[in-house]
DNA sequence: GCTTCCGACTCAGAAATATAATA
DNA sequence: TTATTATATTTCTGAGTCGGAAG
């Protein structure tokens, strides 16, 4: 590996940055240390792997329809057959025992019970139309004629079962499972790809299943049967040694096709989808074209210019088809549109710019409202400004349009669209200007941030995380909302509330020892933003009831605190005491439950506060500092809760791996003098080998 | 020429797994 | 400490783009 490129992140390892605080740090001392540990050997296993620097010798005039001239590898590794497990099902209460064809594909529908899959209407009736299917060409007799009598809980519940028993799996027998993972990775994770040795990615044969449709696909719960050699083609060197195919059964084909990168092929039986064996991301040939896309995107930035020029002119064109081209083009450029090819009825109805319909756009307040599906059925829904032309073309083309199902660009379509862009500039399609403007934001999104080499990791990782979250909003990348997110927003809104009432309680126990000072003294102590911040959420109001819970709680934690130290390092001399405290903490705690029992019943003004929480004054110095130090916990608690909901939805990985030059990461770490580890994982560094010797001074 | 089809590739979020934080 | 839970990373496979061949 090349000195500048790896020598950055042990210059600027975490070390130097570490901050020995106080004992509460050890422990991230021991922690910090294994990472480093873990970094180090990583990089040792970078630089161990030989490594060929394709990106050293590219010569852009290369005849590049041949990808390959020698090509040897271990063929696909295809999932275990079925073994029967004799669970059944119940049909009007009564078990019902399936011949094992029939058990796989109910197991199947069974593991999803308790999924959306398993609740989608479309998802049970596809499945059980493939039933009905099964059991009609069995020479059994199955009573099983309606889904809704059906209850698939028996084999479910084993199911569970069964993953429990896996998670208790002793250590030897998880190591040993790893073990076989890393044998097979090693036969089939590798090939020869021009006498070095690259990573293969996907040479597992995908297991039989129900097809899992995004959003409302038609298909979706159709049975995905299961792929046999005679349906691959492998793709090797004229050369190589043909894998063999599993005992009995031979390959579909066997061919020798350099132009393309594949190394198997087969057809999907539900969609009839082409399903390739690539190499992994970090290949060189993956590398190759992503080094390309970003080069093209760059290329972008000389013409993008009279590029926004020519469209915004046309926007006003008398001919109509120009005018939709120019609209469509703004769109793509503005708010990162993909480029929405037509669909068929038999896939899910999603649409980009070129197939957005009436029904996608209303106005709004002098402003477009896009609210449609695209890719993968996410919802893309953006209040916008627009230029005054855009306007009133969308209106014009709506009113064109007359009824919800029309398409808004009825004159243009996707390859029409990209044979316009490809006049503009070669190799120039409607997809380069996400990945312009991806990169081009964040680049820019990173440049505004306000830090310096001096910042903190803390600061410069929220930084960096700002700009990719700015990069990830445009192109609408979005994802699940984690399973308990509710519960631990509230967790956090809770203990901001805590510290509020702490700040408010100390407020109004400084305050009336502030008026006898002079006028000039009062004004160093200024609360009122104090004040401000420690003010009642309206959503979330400090009740009694919440103040007898918080102290409750505090209480029961210093409860615990005290038993756990009575049981390691009580000597007879501490003894006494903390069992005194721990008496009254006990007494304070049921005092407390008491009184939040009376609570209900009678409607006392004055909440009760336990003994060894009640403050005292000290002095004003003392107190306005607590009340400074509470106010950066509020601030800081505020910003967490915020940045935790702005990221609930939002999903930074996909821009990271897909639309942000890696360059201008690994050039920014390189000028804040911050390892590039933190940003990328091992996968991303090795996906992105070609970018690490970036300049710091890197433009993208 | 045009439209339609389809092959080959990139890009997408969910799910599985590994790791770190916390009780 | 160990067990549990949260978070980060990796794997998986579905869903797009786009160019060129076929009809």
């Amino acid at each position: 590996m090349n000195g500048s490129g790896n020598g950055n992140g042990k210059e600027n390892g975490y070390g130097k940055r570490v901050k020995v605080e106080s004992e509460v740090a050890r422990k991230k001392i021991k922690t910090e240390g294994e990472k480093k540990r873990r970094v180090k050997r990583e990089q040792k296993e970078e630089e161990e792997a030989e490594e060929y620097e394709w990106w050293r010798d590219q010569n852009g005039d290369k005849d590049d329809t041949i990808r390959w001239t020698q090509l040897e590898h271990q063929g696909v590794l295809f999932p275990p057959e079925y073994v029967p497990h004799g669970v059944p099902i119940l049909y009007d209460g009564e078990k019902v025992y399936l011949e094992p064809e029939i058990e796989e594909l109910v197991g199947f529908f069974a593991a999803l019970l308790e999924t959306e899959h398993g609740a989608n209407p479309t998802f049970q009736r596809n499945f059980f139309n493939e039933l009905k299917l099964l059991m009609s060409k069995s020479k059994r007799k199955y009573p099983i004629k309606e889904f809704s009598r059906c209850d698939f809980r028996p084999m479910y519940e084993y199911f569970q079962k069964q993953k429990e028993e896996k998670k208790q799996m002793s250590k030897e027998e998880k190591a040993a499972l790893l073990e076989e993972r890393k044998m097979i990775e090693e036969k089939y994770g590798y090939c020869i790809l021009d006498g070095r040795r690259e990573k293969v990615g996907n040479f597992r044969i995908e297991p039989p299943g129900l097809f899992r449709g995004r959003g409302a696909h038609p298909k979706t719960g159709c049975y995905k049967r299961r792929v046999r050699a005679e349906q691959i083609t492998i793709n090797i060197g004229k050369d190589a040694k043909i894998p063999e195919p599993p005992k009995g059964s031979k390959w579909g084909n066997v061919i020798h096709d350099q132009t393309v990168t594949w190394l198997a092929m087969w057809k999907e039986n539900v969609n009839d989808n082409t399903k390739y064996v690539f190499l992994a991301a970090g290949s060189s040939l993956k590398g190759q074209s992503d080094l390309k896309k970003y080069e093209k995107a760059r290329e972008l930035k000389k013409h993008i210019v009279r590029i926004r020029k020519d469209y915004m002119a046309a926007l006003t064109s008398s001919d109509g088809k120009t005018r939709q081209r120019a609209t469509a083009l703004y769109l793509i450029d503005r708010f990162a549109l993909r480029a929405g090819n037509e669909k068929g009825d038999d896939q899910a109805d999603t649409v980009g710019c070129c197939s957005l319909r009436y029904e996608h756009v209303t106005f709004e307040d002098g402003k477009v409202v896009f609210d449609f599906l695209g890719k993968d059925s996410i919802r893309y829904y953006n209040k916008v400004e627009v230029h005054p032309a855009v306007y009133r073309n969308l209106v014009s083309f709506q009113r064109a349009a007359k009824t919800p199902g029309n398409l808004l660009f009825s004159l243009i379509n996707t390859v029409e669209l990209n044979k316009h862009l490809s006049s503009l500039m070669p190799g120039l399609s409607a997809k380069v200007f996400r990945t312009y403007n991806a990169s081009h934001t964040f680049q820019q999104e990173l440049e505004k941030q306000d830090v310096t080499p001096a910042s903190s990791i803390h600061e410069l990782t929220l930084a960096y995380n700002r700009a990719n979250r700015q990069v990830a909003v445009l192109c609408n990348h979005q994802r699940a909302v984690a399973k308990n997110f509710s519960g631990q927003l509230s967790k956090i809104a809770d203990r901001l509330m805590g510290l509020r009432y702490e700040c408010r309680r100390h407020i109004d126990l400084l305050k009336p020892n502030l008026t006898d000072l002079s006028l000039a003294d009062r004004a160093k102590y200024d609360l009122a933003p104090f004040e401000q911040a420690c003010r009642d959420d309206p959503d979330r109001p400090i009740t009694t009831e919440w103040l007898y819970s918080y102290f409750a709680d505090l209480l029961t934690k210093d409860i615990e605190r005290l038993e756990k130290k009575k049981a390691s390092d009580a000597t007879q001399s501490n003894l006494d005491s903390i069992e005194e405290k721990l008496a009254s903490l006990s007494s304070e705690l049921s005092t407390l439950n008491s009184k939040k029992e009376a609570l209900s019943s009678s409607k006392s003004s004055k909440p009760y506060i336990p003994e060894m929480y009640r403050l005292t004054f000290n002095s004003i110095d003392k107190s306005f500092s607590t009340i400074q130090r509470l106010y950066t916990r509020i601030v800081a608690t505020k910003t967490a809760l915020v940045d935790k909901d702005e990221n609930k939805t939002t999903a930074l990985g996909t821009s990271k791996i897909n639309y942000i030059d890696p360059r201008i990461t690994v050039s920014w770490c390189k000028k804040f003098d911050i390892p590039v580890e933190k940003f990328f994982p091992k996968t991303l560094r090795e996906k992105f080998k070609w970018a690490m010797h970036a300049d710091k001074n890197f433009k993208f």
